[in-house]
DNA sequence: TTATATTTTCAGAAATAATTGAAAGTTTAA
DNA sequence: TTAAACTTTCAATTATTTCTGAAAATATAA
Protein backbone atom coordinates (compact mmCIF):
# COMPACT_ATOMS: atom_id res chain seq x y z
CA UNK A 1 0.00 0.00 0.00
CA UNK A 2 2.77 2.00 0.84
CA UNK A 3 4.07 1.93 -2.69
CA UNK A 4 0.62 2.20 -4.87
CA UNK A 5 -0.35 5.37 -4.28
CA UNK A 6 2.86 7.36 -5.74
CA UNK A 7 2.59 5.75 -8.78
CA UNK A 8 -0.69 5.83 -9.05
CA UNK A 9 -0.97 9.15 -8.60
CA UNK A 10 2.14 10.14 -10.93
CA UNK A 11 -0.06 8.08 -13.68
CA UNK A 12 -3.42 9.84 -12.91
CA UNK A 13 -1.01 13.26 -13.48
CA UNK A 14 0.01 12.15 -16.25
CA UNK A 15 -2.73 11.70 -17.78
CA UNK A 16 -4.79 14.91 -16.63
CA UNK A 17 -1.40 16.82 -17.94
CA UNK A 18 -1.57 15.12 -21.05
CA UNK A 19 -5.47 15.66 -21.65
CA UNK A 20 -5.29 19.08 -20.50
CA UNK A 21 -2.53 19.86 -23.25
CA UNK A 22 -4.60 18.42 -25.84
CA UNK A 23 -7.76 20.88 -25.16
CA UNK A 24 -5.58 23.44 -25.39
CA UNK A 25 -3.68 22.29 -28.46
CA UNK A 26 -6.93 22.10 -30.47
CA UNK A 27 -8.13 25.25 -28.99
CA UNK A 28 -5.18 27.01 -30.88
CA UNK A 29 -3.31 27.13 -27.47
CA UNK A 30 0.14 26.15 -27.58
CA UNK A 31 0.20 22.31 -26.29
CA UNK A 32 3.08 23.07 -23.67
CA UNK A 33 1.73 26.47 -22.21
CA UNK A 34 -1.28 24.16 -21.41
CA UNK A 35 0.70 21.79 -19.92
CA UNK A 36 2.19 23.84 -17.33
CA UNK A 37 -0.57 25.39 -16.64
CA UNK A 38 -1.98 21.56 -15.28
CA UNK A 39 1.23 21.09 -13.71
CA UNK A 40 0.66 24.09 -11.92
CA UNK A 41 -2.89 23.85 -11.49
CA UNK A 42 -1.87 19.81 -9.51
CA UNK A 43 0.29 21.32 -7.70
CA UNK A 44 -0.69 22.21 -3.95
CA UNK A 45 2.32 24.89 -3.98
CA UNK A 46 4.14 27.72 -6.16
CA UNK A 47 6.45 25.95 -8.26
CA UNK A 48 9.73 27.47 -9.71
CA UNK A 49 10.99 27.59 -13.77
CA UNK A 50 13.30 24.49 -12.89
CA UNK A 51 10.65 22.61 -11.23
CA UNK A 52 8.03 22.73 -14.34
CA UNK A 53 11.66 21.78 -16.76
CA UNK A 54 12.13 19.07 -14.85
CA UNK A 55 8.16 17.59 -14.73
CA UNK A 56 7.70 18.47 -18.53
CA UNK A 57 10.90 17.36 -19.38
CA UNK A 58 11.29 20.90 -21.21
CA UNK A 59 14.20 23.52 -22.27
CA UNK A 60 14.44 26.68 -19.86
CA UNK A 61 13.39 28.52 -22.97
CA UNK A 62 10.28 26.96 -23.42
CA UNK A 63 9.65 27.02 -20.07
CA UNK A 64 10.44 30.48 -20.04
CA UNK A 65 8.16 31.52 -22.37
CA UNK A 66 4.63 29.96 -21.98
CA UNK A 67 5.09 30.87 -18.16
CA UNK A 68 5.51 34.59 -19.04
CA UNK A 69 2.53 33.70 -21.29
CA UNK A 70 0.41 32.46 -19.13
CA UNK A 71 0.85 34.97 -16.94
CA UNK A 72 -0.02 37.46 -19.46
CA UNK A 73 -3.77 35.66 -20.05
CA UNK A 74 -3.76 36.22 -16.03
CA UNK A 75 -4.00 32.32 -15.84
CA UNK A 76 -1.36 32.61 -13.53
CA UNK A 77 0.39 34.56 -10.92
CA UNK A 78 4.42 35.41 -9.84
CA UNK A 79 4.88 34.45 -6.21
CA UNK A 80 7.88 35.30 -4.22
CA UNK A 81 9.20 33.07 -1.52
CA UNK A 82 11.33 35.27 1.14
CA UNK A 83 15.12 34.48 0.96
CA UNK A 84 14.94 32.73 -2.17
CA UNK A 85 15.39 34.91 -4.93
CA UNK A 86 13.80 32.22 -7.64
CA UNK A 87 10.26 33.53 -8.87
CA UNK A 88 7.87 30.65 -7.89
CA UNK A 89 4.18 30.75 -10.53
CA UNK A 90 0.82 29.49 -9.37
CA UNK A 91 -2.38 28.93 -11.11
CA UNK A 92 -5.63 30.30 -10.72
CA UNK A 93 -7.59 27.83 -9.18
CA UNK A 94 -10.87 28.20 -9.88
CA UNK A 95 -12.19 26.89 -12.71
CA UNK A 96 -14.52 29.42 -13.55
CA UNK A 97 -12.82 32.68 -13.26
CA UNK A 98 -9.86 30.60 -15.85
CA UNK A 99 -12.86 29.75 -18.23
CA UNK A 100 -13.57 33.59 -17.78
CA UNK A 101 -9.91 34.58 -18.78
CA UNK A 102 -9.43 32.47 -21.15
CA UNK A 103 -13.03 33.83 -22.97
CA UNK A 104 -11.85 37.33 -22.77
CA UNK A 105 -8.34 36.48 -24.50
CA UNK A 106 -9.76 34.65 -26.87
CA UNK A 107 -12.48 37.49 -27.58
CA UNK A 108 -10.00 40.32 -27.73
CA UNK A 109 -7.61 37.80 -29.96
CA UNK A 110 -10.27 36.50 -32.58
CA UNK A 111 -13.88 37.89 -32.48
CA UNK A 112 -12.83 41.52 -32.08
CA UNK A 113 -10.20 41.16 -35.07
CA UNK A 114 -13.31 40.10 -37.31
CA UNK A 115 -15.70 42.65 -36.70
CA UNK A 116 -12.88 45.46 -37.29
CA UNK A 117 -12.29 43.51 -41.07
CA UNK A 118 -16.80 43.53 -41.41
CA UNK A 119 -16.52 47.80 -40.10
CA UNK A 120 -14.31 48.17 -43.00
CA UNK A 121 -16.55 46.34 -45.29
CA UNK A 122 -18.78 48.88 -45.43
CA UNK A 123 -21.78 48.57 -47.90
CA UNK A 124 -20.78 48.13 -51.02
CA UNK A 125 -22.74 49.69 -54.09
CA UNK A 126 -23.80 47.71 -57.37
CA UNK A 127 -26.86 45.75 -58.37
CA UNK A 128 -25.00 42.33 -59.16
CA UNK A 129 -25.73 39.14 -57.35
CA UNK A 130 -22.53 39.09 -56.06
CA UNK A 131 -22.24 42.22 -54.45
CA UNK A 132 -25.69 41.44 -53.14
CA UNK A 133 -24.25 38.21 -51.56
CA UNK A 134 -21.25 40.04 -50.38
CA UNK A 135 -23.43 42.44 -48.56
CA UNK A 136 -25.78 39.93 -47.02
CA UNK A 137 -23.10 37.90 -45.93
CA UNK A 138 -20.91 41.12 -44.39
CA UNK A 139 -24.08 42.33 -42.51
CA UNK A 140 -24.78 38.39 -41.43
CA UNK A 141 -21.50 37.67 -40.22
CA UNK A 142 -21.48 41.31 -38.16
CA UNK A 143 -24.51 39.85 -36.63
CA UNK A 144 -23.40 36.84 -35.67
CA UNK A 145 -20.27 38.49 -34.25
CA UNK A 146 -22.01 40.95 -32.23
CA UNK A 147 -24.45 38.20 -31.12
CA UNK A 148 -21.37 36.01 -29.76
CA UNK A 149 -19.92 38.65 -27.66
CA UNK A 150 -23.66 39.56 -26.08
CA UNK A 151 -23.81 35.92 -25.19
CA UNK A 152 -20.25 35.69 -23.91
CA UNK A 153 -20.65 38.70 -21.65
CA UNK A 154 -23.87 37.21 -20.48
CA UNK A 155 -22.62 34.44 -19.30
CA UNK A 156 -19.52 35.65 -18.05
CA UNK A 157 -21.67 38.26 -15.95
CA UNK A 158 -24.66 35.54 -14.83
CA UNK A 159 -21.12 34.61 -12.27
CA UNK A 160 -21.12 32.27 -9.42
CA UNK A 161 -24.07 33.52 -8.15
CA UNK A 162 -26.52 32.17 -10.60
CA UNK A 163 -24.71 29.02 -12.00
CA UNK A 164 -23.12 28.31 -8.59
CA UNK A 165 -26.59 27.77 -6.93
CA UNK A 166 -27.71 25.67 -10.12
CA UNK A 167 -24.76 23.60 -10.23
CA UNK A 168 -24.77 23.03 -6.89
CA UNK A 169 -28.08 21.49 -7.31
CA UNK A 170 -27.07 18.78 -9.30
CA UNK B 1 -18.22 53.35 -62.44
CA UNK B 2 -18.44 50.70 -65.05
CA UNK B 3 -15.08 49.82 -64.27
CA UNK B 4 -15.06 50.91 -60.32
CA UNK B 5 -17.41 48.46 -58.53
CA UNK B 6 -15.57 45.07 -59.55
CA UNK B 7 -12.45 46.31 -58.56
CA UNK B 8 -13.76 47.64 -54.83
CA UNK B 9 -15.62 44.23 -54.89
CA UNK B 10 -12.79 42.08 -55.30
CA UNK B 11 -11.00 43.91 -53.01
CA UNK B 12 -13.83 43.15 -50.38
CA UNK B 13 -13.90 39.83 -51.18
CA UNK B 14 -10.69 39.29 -50.60
CA UNK B 15 -10.31 41.10 -47.38
CA UNK B 16 -13.37 38.88 -45.97
CA UNK B 17 -11.50 35.66 -47.21
CA UNK B 18 -8.42 36.39 -45.33
CA UNK B 19 -10.24 37.69 -42.47
CA UNK B 20 -12.38 34.54 -42.26
CA UNK B 21 -9.26 32.04 -42.42
CA UNK B 22 -7.15 33.80 -39.79
CA UNK B 23 -10.56 33.31 -37.81
CA UNK B 24 -10.33 29.73 -38.07
CA UNK B 25 -6.92 29.03 -37.52
CA UNK B 26 -6.89 30.89 -34.55
CA UNK B 27 -10.04 28.19 -33.55
CA UNK B 28 -7.27 25.21 -34.55
CA UNK B 29 -9.29 25.25 -38.10
CA UNK B 30 -7.19 24.77 -40.73
CA UNK B 31 -6.84 28.12 -42.88
CA UNK B 32 -7.47 26.74 -46.10
CA UNK B 33 -10.60 24.87 -45.08
CA UNK B 34 -12.03 28.31 -43.44
CA UNK B 35 -11.35 30.35 -46.96
CA UNK B 36 -12.80 27.74 -48.86
CA UNK B 37 -15.86 28.19 -46.41
CA UNK B 38 -15.74 32.20 -47.16
CA UNK B 39 -15.45 31.47 -50.90
CA UNK B 40 -18.71 29.67 -50.91
CA UNK B 41 -20.21 32.24 -48.10
CA UNK B 42 -19.54 34.73 -50.52
CA UNK B 43 -20.47 33.16 -53.54
CA UNK B 44 -24.31 33.28 -54.77
CA UNK B 45 -24.11 29.87 -56.84
CA UNK B 46 -22.51 26.67 -56.00
CA UNK B 47 -18.90 26.19 -57.20
CA UNK B 48 -16.91 23.16 -58.51
CA UNK B 49 -13.15 22.37 -57.64
CA UNK B 50 -11.78 24.38 -60.20
CA UNK B 51 -13.57 27.77 -59.36
CA UNK B 52 -11.99 27.10 -55.82
CA UNK B 53 -8.93 26.30 -56.67
CA UNK B 54 -8.34 29.09 -59.01
CA UNK B 55 -10.41 31.53 -56.72
CA UNK B 56 -7.37 30.66 -54.21
CA UNK B 57 -5.02 29.25 -56.38
CA UNK B 58 -4.64 26.09 -54.29
CA UNK B 59 -3.88 22.50 -55.50
CA UNK B 60 -6.52 20.08 -56.76
CA UNK B 61 -5.37 17.52 -53.61
CA UNK B 62 -6.01 20.75 -51.18
CA UNK B 63 -8.97 21.89 -52.51
CA UNK B 64 -10.26 18.14 -52.73
CA UNK B 65 -9.46 17.42 -48.78
CA UNK B 66 -10.49 20.54 -47.35
CA UNK B 67 -13.77 20.74 -49.27
CA UNK B 68 -14.70 17.61 -47.89
CA UNK B 69 -13.81 18.47 -44.30
CA UNK B 70 -16.36 21.01 -44.90
CA UNK B 71 -18.85 18.81 -46.35
CA UNK B 72 -18.10 16.27 -43.33
CA UNK B 73 -18.37 19.16 -40.54
CA UNK B 74 -22.13 19.54 -42.10
CA UNK B 75 -21.25 23.35 -42.79
CA UNK B 76 -21.07 22.78 -46.76
CA UNK B 77 -23.40 20.95 -49.41
CA UNK B 78 -22.74 18.80 -52.20
CA UNK B 79 -24.98 20.07 -55.62
CA UNK B 80 -25.50 18.71 -58.96
CA UNK B 81 -25.99 20.37 -62.33
CA UNK B 82 -27.76 18.00 -64.64
CA UNK B 83 -26.06 17.56 -68.03
CA UNK B 84 -22.74 18.34 -65.73
CA UNK B 85 -20.58 15.86 -64.67
CA UNK B 86 -18.61 17.64 -61.63
CA UNK B 87 -19.82 18.13 -58.29
CA UNK B 88 -21.09 21.50 -57.61
CA UNK B 89 -20.63 23.32 -53.61
CA UNK B 90 -22.45 25.44 -51.41
CA UNK B 91 -22.07 26.84 -48.05
CA UNK B 92 -24.60 26.87 -45.43
CA UNK B 93 -25.34 30.54 -45.40
CA UNK B 94 -27.57 30.75 -41.71
CA UNK B 95 -24.59 32.36 -39.93
CA UNK B 96 -26.78 31.02 -36.54
CA UNK B 97 -26.92 27.23 -38.33
CA UNK B 98 -23.18 27.51 -38.95
CA UNK B 99 -22.13 28.45 -35.46
CA UNK B 100 -23.81 25.56 -34.17
CA UNK B 101 -22.72 22.91 -36.27
CA UNK B 102 -18.94 23.77 -35.73
CA UNK B 103 -20.04 24.26 -32.20
CA UNK B 104 -21.28 20.70 -32.11
CA UNK B 105 -18.52 19.29 -33.70
CA UNK B 106 -16.21 21.14 -31.64
CA UNK B 107 -17.70 19.84 -28.69
CA UNK B 108 -17.71 16.36 -30.01
CA UNK B 109 -13.09 16.48 -30.92
CA UNK B 110 -12.52 18.67 -27.56
CA UNK B 111 -14.85 18.80 -24.59
CA UNK B 112 -15.92 14.83 -25.28
CA UNK B 113 -12.45 13.47 -24.57
CA UNK B 114 -11.17 15.76 -22.10
CA UNK B 115 -14.60 14.39 -20.18
CA UNK B 116 -13.95 10.57 -20.61
CA UNK B 117 -10.10 11.11 -19.33
CA UNK B 118 -11.26 13.48 -16.11
CA UNK B 119 -13.80 10.02 -15.84
CA UNK B 120 -11.27 7.61 -15.83
CA UNK B 121 -9.39 9.66 -13.34
CA UNK B 122 -11.58 8.32 -10.51
CA UNK B 123 -11.11 9.77 -6.86
CA UNK B 124 -7.43 8.23 -5.72
CA UNK B 125 -7.03 7.41 -2.00
CA UNK B 126 -4.61 9.01 0.02
CA UNK B 127 -3.82 11.84 2.13
CA UNK B 128 -0.72 13.76 1.19
CA UNK B 129 -1.38 17.25 0.19
CA UNK B 130 -0.45 16.34 -3.50
CA UNK B 131 -3.21 13.38 -3.85
CA UNK B 132 -5.97 16.03 -2.61
CA UNK B 133 -5.18 18.31 -4.87
CA UNK B 134 -5.19 15.79 -8.02
CA UNK B 135 -9.01 14.94 -6.56
CA UNK B 136 -10.05 18.86 -6.08
CA UNK B 137 -9.19 19.16 -9.71
CA UNK B 138 -10.25 16.14 -11.35
CA UNK B 139 -13.36 17.27 -9.81
CA UNK B 140 -13.62 21.11 -10.22
CA UNK B 141 -12.77 20.35 -14.45
CA UNK B 142 -15.30 17.96 -14.56
CA UNK B 143 -17.90 19.94 -13.35
CA UNK B 144 -15.96 22.93 -15.58
CA UNK B 145 -16.98 20.84 -18.69
CA UNK B 146 -19.99 19.96 -17.68
CA UNK B 147 -21.11 23.64 -16.86
CA UNK B 148 -20.05 24.25 -20.77
CA UNK B 149 -21.38 21.32 -22.36
CA UNK B 150 -24.76 23.05 -20.03
CA UNK B 151 -24.42 26.03 -21.22
CA UNK B 152 -23.46 25.18 -25.12
CA UNK B 153 -26.40 23.35 -25.27
CA UNK B 154 -28.34 25.80 -23.58
CA UNK B 155 -27.74 28.49 -25.94
CA UNK B 156 -27.77 25.73 -28.85
CA UNK B 157 -31.16 25.28 -28.13
CA UNK B 158 -32.48 28.86 -28.30
CA UNK B 159 -33.62 28.70 -31.86
CA UNK B 160 -32.60 31.78 -34.11
CA UNK B 161 -36.25 33.58 -33.76
CA UNK B 162 -35.53 34.07 -29.82
CA UNK B 163 -32.03 35.42 -29.70
CA UNK B 164 -33.13 37.89 -33.06
CA UNK B 165 -36.16 38.57 -30.89
CA UNK B 166 -33.86 39.08 -27.95
CA UNK B 167 -30.84 41.07 -29.38
CA UNK B 168 -33.10 43.33 -31.15
CA UNK B 169 -34.75 45.06 -28.30
CA UNK B 170 -31.63 45.77 -27.00
C1' DT C 1 32.00 47.42 -6.61
C1' DT C 2 32.33 42.20 -7.99
C1' DA C 3 30.48 37.79 -7.99
C1' DT C 4 26.65 34.89 -8.25
C1' DA C 5 21.94 33.68 -9.17
C1' DT C 6 18.23 34.08 -12.09
C1' DT C 7 15.59 35.48 -16.12
C1' DT C 8 15.22 36.65 -20.90
C1' DT C 9 16.26 36.50 -25.66
C1' DC C 10 16.89 34.56 -30.05
C1' DA C 11 19.32 32.11 -34.02
C1' DG C 12 19.35 27.74 -35.50
C1' DA C 13 17.51 22.87 -35.06
C1' DA C 14 13.74 19.80 -34.67
C1' DA C 15 9.07 18.63 -34.93
C1' DT C 16 4.61 19.24 -36.88
C1' DA C 17 1.28 20.56 -40.21
C1' DA C 18 -0.12 21.86 -44.75
C1' DT C 19 0.37 21.50 -49.64
C1' DT C 20 1.50 19.75 -54.11
C1' DG C 21 1.01 16.99 -58.12
C1' DA C 22 0.90 12.94 -60.34
C1' DA C 23 -0.92 8.35 -60.29
C1' DA C 24 -4.70 5.46 -59.06
C1' DG C 25 -9.51 5.05 -58.50
C1' DT C 26 -14.32 5.96 -59.80
C1' DT C 27 -18.18 7.27 -62.47
C1' DT C 28 -20.65 8.24 -66.58
C1' DA C 29 -21.59 8.53 -71.56
C1' DA C 30 -21.29 6.62 -75.88
C1' DT D 1 -16.75 -2.35 -73.34
C1' DT D 2 -13.72 1.84 -73.82
C1' DA D 3 -12.62 6.46 -73.19
C1' DA D 4 -13.14 10.67 -71.13
C1' DA D 5 -14.33 13.37 -67.06
C1' DC D 6 -13.84 13.78 -62.68
C1' DT D 7 -12.49 12.61 -57.70
C1' DT D 8 -9.44 10.67 -54.36
C1' DT D 9 -5.17 9.33 -52.39
C1' DC D 10 -0.61 9.78 -50.74
C1' DA D 11 4.62 10.11 -50.87
C1' DA D 12 7.47 13.81 -51.21
C1' DT D 13 8.10 18.64 -50.58
C1' DT D 14 7.40 23.04 -48.45
C1' DA D 15 5.88 26.07 -44.89
C1' DT D 16 4.95 26.94 -40.18
C1' DT D 17 5.38 26.37 -35.47
C1' DT D 18 7.71 25.00 -31.53
C1' DC D 19 11.79 24.05 -28.94
C1' DT D 20 16.59 24.19 -27.53
C1' DG D 21 20.61 25.91 -25.42
C1' DA D 22 23.92 29.09 -24.92
C1' DA D 23 24.82 33.95 -24.57
C1' DA D 24 23.18 38.37 -23.00
C1' DA D 25 20.68 40.92 -19.74
C1' DT D 26 19.09 41.78 -15.21
C1' DA D 27 18.76 41.45 -10.30
C1' DT D 28 20.51 40.45 -5.75
C1' DA D 29 23.93 39.51 -2.20
C1' DA D 30 28.40 39.99 -0.34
Amino acid sequence: MYYFYPVKLEEAQQKFIQGWGQLGASWGINRTMAQIQAVLLLSPKPLCTDEIMEKLQISRGNANMNIRELVAWGVAYKSFIKGDRKEYYYSEKDMWELAKKVSRERKKRELEPLVKILGELQTIEGNNKEVKEMNKVVKSAGLMAKRAESILDLVMKLEEKVFFKWFRRK
